[in-house]
Order: C-alpha cells, then structure tokens, then sequence
DNA sequence: CACTCGTGGTT
DNA sequence: TAACCAAGAGT
C-alpha cells in the first residue's frame, strides 16, 4: 500500500515547516488557542510578514483573551491601524468578550463559527491547530494546491465546492492542524500563485497539474473588474500644535477608525460634500491610495484663514506631536505626512 | 452569488 | 508600472 497524501504531506512538514512566532513546531503541543485565533484573525488576506510585528504589540498589550476583551474599542482600533480591514478590529473585540463571557474558546468547529469575525476558514483552522479537531482547513492556499493536485478545471468561485470536497478526502483523522499548516505551508513556498516550484514539492509525483504540463493554470480565476478612481478631499486643520480629527462612522470604509475631517469621499464617490467649517483652502497636495476595489485621488486641504478655528461636529484636536499614536488609517497617515 | 472591505510586497 | 496577490468574513 502506497502512503497516502496527508502521510508524505506531514512528513514534509516536520523538516519543511516555517517557524512562525504563533505557530508550536511539528509534533509539539498546541499552542494556546488565543494565540492561534489572534493569528489566524489577523492573517485573512494578510501576508506573515505584516501580521509579525501587529501579532506581537497585541501578545505584549493584551496577553490575554480576557485582556483583550477588557481593552476599549479605540485603543484596539488604533493598535489594529495599517493591518487593514478593519471590521476585523470590530469583531476582534467583540469576539473576545464573547469568548471572555463563555470562560474561554470553545473546542468545537460549529460553535467557534458562531463567534463575531470567524468564518468557515476560521473556525476550522482553530478547531485542527489549537484544538486538535479533525477540520477541513481551506484557505486560499489549499485551494491552490488542491485544484492542482486534482486538476479541478473550473473556474472560481464556482470551483469551491469541488475543492472542499477534495480537501475533505485527504484531511487525516490525526493531526488535522499539522495537516492544514503543512498545506498552507506548501502553497506559501512551493506549489506558488506564479511559478510552482514542482521539482521541490513532496506531492510531484501524484500531481494531476503537473501533469497536465500547465500547473500554474490552476485554479482557474475569474476576470477582475476596472477599478474605478474616485476624487475626495481631506482637511488639515491645525490650533495650537494640535489637528482635528474625527472617528468615522458605522461598519463601511474605515468604520471605527479615527481620521482627518473629509467631503464624503467614500460614500458619495464623488467627494462632493461640504467642508467641516467655513472659509477659504489652500492646497496641501494631492495624496493617491489604492484600495481594494476602488483607488482615490485625495487633495489635502487647509483653511487660509487660522484664527478662532472650530471645526463642526464631532472630533478631537489631537497633538500633532503625537499624530503617530492617533492610529489612523494609511490613506490619512498618508494625508498627514503630507502636511507635516 | 456578488459585492464590500486595506495594505504592502512582488512581478 | 499596473496587475496580482495574501492563513476571508459579512451582507
């Protein structure tokens, strides 16, 4: 009888896996699910190298699930500044003070789904990595490796199921987190988006894609849409060493964040709004940021006129000293290099 | 299902 | 340099 795929794969993993500071080495205890559940929340569609300082300023600040839950939303939201995305920051906290609540992570698959900001992707690497659970992992490395390993010809998303399906079959009954982390581990440094590194991989011989001459082909993606450039305005506004700065609103672009005053940019597309005060600009520059289905040309303004300013609404006039805690956002950060 | 939601590195 | 891409989730 000829080793199965989870049996080549984790001998693999046990001298090929990365060392990373949330990951517990082949073999070896789990770690602690907190560790793991902060990781994998800060991982979705970010590279290691990002999460590696955020992950470890979090373990520093907040040790803790229970830490983190006792943490004010505003000092996550700034600690989460950069990393992007920041609904996770949302549901990161909320999260914790479920789990904080509960007495702790729950151990099973189907109830670590129900948690603010876990997924299917989520929930299951939790389930295998901290919990050791038989879990059917997939992230967009195994979907990688799996739709080559089977040739699976369709495209996506539609080729998802498929996939799962797949995956299912070669997830061992033992070891299911090693078995994911060796996945992942090998689409990360092996079998690549561009330029699979075949001749390396541990699965070569019973590659369908690779056989099939082509396996960069695989899986088949869609074709992405334009991304359209939007035009917006940011205001700089400066009293006594300190700027104006908002929080902006609700759960949409940059929900929760903290940011410089602007026109409405991001929800009218547009940046036809009003100015938060009255007077004449000046022109600070023009500062252009690209998101993930949109980019924006964001000119930088500044009131001509500087005495008795007091902007409308809601905001804070933060030290501009300090303008590298305010934990905003890169486009404002952007913004505020600009100005200063 | 299709769309929203960030960022920085790589090619 | 424009495009691609990363340990996806929520609506």
């Amino acid at each position: 009888m000829s080793a199965s795929i989870s049996d080549i794969l984790l001998d693999w993993y046990a001298s090929h896996a990365r060392s990373l500071p949330w990951r517990a080495p082949p073999g070896t205890p789990a770690p602690d699910p907190y560790r793991v559940w902060l990781s994998e929340v800060m991982l979705q569609q970010t590279t290691v190298q990002a999460v590696k300082p955020y992950f470890a300023a979090f373990i520093e600040r907040w040790p803790t699930v229970a830490a983190l839950a006792a943490a004010s939303d505003e000092d996550v939201m700034a600690a989460w500044a950069g990393l992007g995305y920041y609904s996770r920051a949302r549901n990161l906290v909320a999260c914790a003070r479920a789990v904080a609540e509960m007495g702790g992570f729950p151990d099973m698959e189907s109830e670590l789904r129900a948690l603010p900001g876990v997924g299917d992707y989520t929930a299951a690497a939790v389930a295998a990595i901290a919990f050791g659970r038989r879990a059917v992992v997939v992230d967009a490395n195994v979907e990688r490796v799996v739709a080559r390993l089977f040739a699976l010809g369709d495209p996506l998303p539609g080729v998802r199921k498929a996939i799962r399906e797949k995956a299912d079959t070669i997830t061992p009954a033992e070891r299911a987190g090693d078995f994911a982390q060796a996945m992942m581990d090998l689409g990360a440094t092996i079998c690549t988006p561009r330029d699979p590194k075949c001749l390396l991989c541990p699965l070569r011989d019973m590659c369908a894609a690779r056989a099939s001459g082509d396996p960069a082909r695989f899986p088949v993606k869609p074709p992405k849409k334009a991304k359209p450039v939007r035009q917006g305005r940011a205001y700089w506004i400066e009293r006594d060493g300190a700027v104006w700065l908002v929080r902006r609103e609700g759960r949409g672009m940059l929900g929760g964040m903290r940011a410089l005053p602007d026109d409405g940019w991001s929800a009218r597309g547009d940046g036809s709004g009003d100015p938060p005060l009255d007077g004449r600009f000046e022109s600070l520059g023009l500062v252009r940021h690209a998101f993930t289905h949109f980019a924006i040309e964001l000119a930088v303004l500044r009131p001509v006129e500087t005495d008795c300013i007091q902007p409308d609404g809601e905001g804070q006039w933060w030290p501009i000293a300090d303008i590298d805690e305010a934990g905003l956002p890169t486009l404002f950060a952007k913004a505020a290099r600009l100005a200063l």
